[in-house]
This record gives C-alpha cells, sequence and structure tokens, in this order.
DNA sequence: AAATATACTATATATTTATACAGTATAATG
DNA sequence: CATTATACTGTATAAATATATAGTATATTT
C-alpha cells in the first residue's frame, strides 16, 4: 500500500465514520463540513488523491459514488476480528493486523459491536480489564464523560477512561494509581477516537 | 412493521444488494433501471412505504440517503442458563436459579463449560472480576491450585482462588486486600467444589 | 360502497452535487 | 531551478437527483 499523508488520512477517516454514521457515503460539501474546509474543491483534490493512491474508488457522475478500496475485514455473519497490536498508522481493521476472528452471537452484549480488541498492559486493571482479555469495540463518535474508549494519540493506540474537562481538553484516565492521566489538548495534539467499549471476554 | 409485499421485498432485495456491489446506497433511477420500472416515482412510492414499515431510513433532501434498518439476526450456538443468587441449600442449577440464558458458541472459551454464573460483591477484584460480571463455570472436581474455583461453604456460594496448604486444609484466597482468606479445615467443615472459571464475560 | 393500500406510467422542477476553472502558498524532488 | 505534489479558497455550472403532481388500475379492508 502507498503512503498516505496526515490529512488524507483524516479525508479517509472522515469518510469511513460518515459511512458508518450515515450507511452512505458523503459529498464533498459534507467532508468540508466535517473538516472545516470552506471550498468543495478542497475535498475534491484530496478525493482524486486517494483515488490515485487507490485507498478509494470513485463512481464518476454518481452523487456519493465514493467507496473505500481496502475493505476493513468485515465480520459476515457472528466472525468477529480480533485485533492485537495495531501498528502505527495501520487502519485499525486492516487484515494484517487481525490475530483470529471469534464466534459470537448477535446481541451478545447488549449494544452492537464491531471488533475485539486483545488488551495489553494493566493501565485499566481497577476496571477489572487485564492483560489479553478481550474488549469489544463499538466503533462510534458517540461518547460520554466516563466511557472506556478507544483512542488513537498520534499513532498509539489506548484503552482509558474519557473525560472531557473543557472544549479542548480531553482527558485520557487509567483505572490503576501507577499510571497517569494523559491530558489531551485537541488544538496541539491529535486524537482519534476509534470507539468505546461496550462488553469484555476473557478466555482462561 | 412485520408484513412485506413481494414488491417491497424485491426493492429492499435490490437495495441491499446494490449496496454490497457498489458501496453506496441506489438512486430511485437506479433502482427503476434494475427492475425495469419505467418512472421514478414507482422507486419513491416503494421507498417510502419501506420506510413506513420501518424497513429502511430516508434522509430527506440527501442524495442516495437510503439505509436499511433491521439488520438479521440469527441464533446459533447454545444456549447457557445464567445463574445468579444460588438460594442456600438448592441445587446451582434449578430453574428457579436461572435468571436467563445466553447465546454462546461451543467452544468459545477453549474449554467446554456448563454454565454462567453473576458474580456478586467484589471479592476477586484484583483477578479483574467485577460485579455483575459472567464467570464461565465448568462443573469439575479437577482442580489445581491457582484456579478460580466456584466453592460452596454450608449452603453459601463463593467465588474465590483454591489453594490446597495440607491434605485436609483448603485456603479458599480472595482477590482483594480487603477480604480475607477462608481457611477449610475439611474434617470440620463441608467444602463442595461446584467448578472452576474457564472464562469471563462483561456486559457494559 | 367507500376508503385505503398497492403498483405502476408520465412529466416537471427545485435542489443537490460533481466537477471544471482560476488562483495562492508551501514543501519536496530531481 | 524548474517541476511536481500537497493543501487550500472561491466561483460557476451542467448534470444528477429527490420529489411533487396528475393519472390508471387492482386488490383489500371497513
Amino acid at each position: 500500500m502507498k503512503d498516505i499523508t496526515p490529512q488524507q488520512q483524516k479525508v479517509l477517516d472522515c469518510i469511513q465514520v460518515y459511512i458508518n454514521k450515515t450507511g452512505f457515503p458523503p459529498t464533498r460539501a459534507d467532508i468540508c463540513r466535517e473538516l472545516g474546509f470552506k471550498s468543495p474543491n478542497s475535498a475534491e483534490t484530496h478525493l482524486r488523491a486517494l483515488e490515485k493512491k487507490d485507498f478509494i474508488s470513485i463512481e464518476s457522475g454518481a452523487s456519493r459514488g465514493i467507496s473505500i478500496n481496502n475493505p476493513e475485514i468485515k465480520h459476515e455473519g457472528n466472525e468477529y476480528p480480533i485485533v492485537g497490536l495495531v501498528a502505527a498508522g495501520s487502519p485499525t481493521l486492516a487484515s494484517e493486523n487481525v490475530e483470529k476472528v471469534l464466534n459470537c452471537p448477535k446481541g451478545f452484549f447488549g449494544s452492537d459491536f464491531d471488533y475485539f480488541l486483545r488488551v495489553r498492559g494493566l493501565s485499566m486493571k481497577d476496571a477489572g480489564i487485564m492483560e489479553d482479555d478481550l474488549i469489544a469495540v463499538k466503533k462510534t463518535q458517540e461518547i460520554k464523560n466516563g466511557d472506556i474508549v478507544i483512542a488513537r494519540i498520534e499513532d498509539e493506540v489506548t484503552v482509558k477512561y474519557f473525560q472531557r474537562s473543557a472544549p479542548n481538553i480531553v482527558h485520557l484516565k487509567p483505572a490503576n494509581e501507577e499510571f497517569n492521566d494523559i491530558e489531551v489538548n485537541l488544538e496541539e495534539t491529535e486524537l482519534y477516537i476509534e470507539g468505546k467499549s461496550v462488553g469484555l471476554i476473557r478466555e482462561n
């Protein structure tokens, strides 16, 4: 796969999030609204770049004719991918990150979810989340204070409690005295919320 | 809500197939082309009917703003009882103790198991076992030191680490500093091992 | 018998949307 | 140093699209 620029990654994520949220792809104007661009041509040029690099396909002439190419692994039926260590900059569900799949009935955790994340480290120990546990992750941007989120800060993936302290300040709080809070200033640092935890499985 | 006419089913299938094929929903004209209609209003009225019956959602004003509402819910695998507070003297799996059943594929936890136990209290907190968690219990007498066991001492059910200290002395150790070890002298006290924990599920 | 839902054709139109064209600016490349 | 890629604003417009309105016809329900 070719290299993607940070802005192009943002646009690609934006398309994925939009599709997850609405069920259909965004227009150029939608992308501008989401990312703060003021000209539809900003979106257009990014889309053309993403198409050239083969990340997306664009159906010429059709409205909303965007589809994502390197399709994230779909859980068909009841198979959910188990994602381990996520390589820096790599889309979470890219096939190289999937260690195996787990068969799990729909509605198992009350809420829908998208994949399992294998936990590394003990930073959420006091929330009963231990090393090697599998967290059921729902890809969503709808996060409330106190939710356990899967966050990406500068290509590092981490599981923490989410707390928005001010419009531009987010605290990612561990559940373990030996770890420190992570304060994220959204104006300085890019924070991407992959989703939130809706359940947990421990195999032993 | 439930009943769908054959034509409406055709339109619904058409939408699903179109999304699978292209990655984005069809326009009215696309549906007409696929199904041989000659007026876009044929598609429109079917879409409105499907929306009214809650099979799809339509984003007003947006092109291709169709999303499918009801994903298929399949029931496969096996039903396992969830056991809550076990009344004194009552057989664990008696029907009055089963709060509900949970559908869970065979081999989910590597090992077979027999039922889920809903955890009360925080005595195993440091082992990542929290209140309301579901422990997958395998009914067995083959216990090794260090296993997490479900034990019954004089009609009280408890979850603890198992440690045999002497032929007739068993220690049931909590994973929480605020709780004390339970020392059981098998000559004095009756100890029944229900089984051991082979997995854990948390719904949140 | 009347009202309602289904199942279409046909035409019209306001709005949405993709996309081209004209610029500005910066960083990397060869 | 010219070229190319990135990263934008701003404006314009042809084409795509949703959707309303006007009909026809059949079956089902009240």
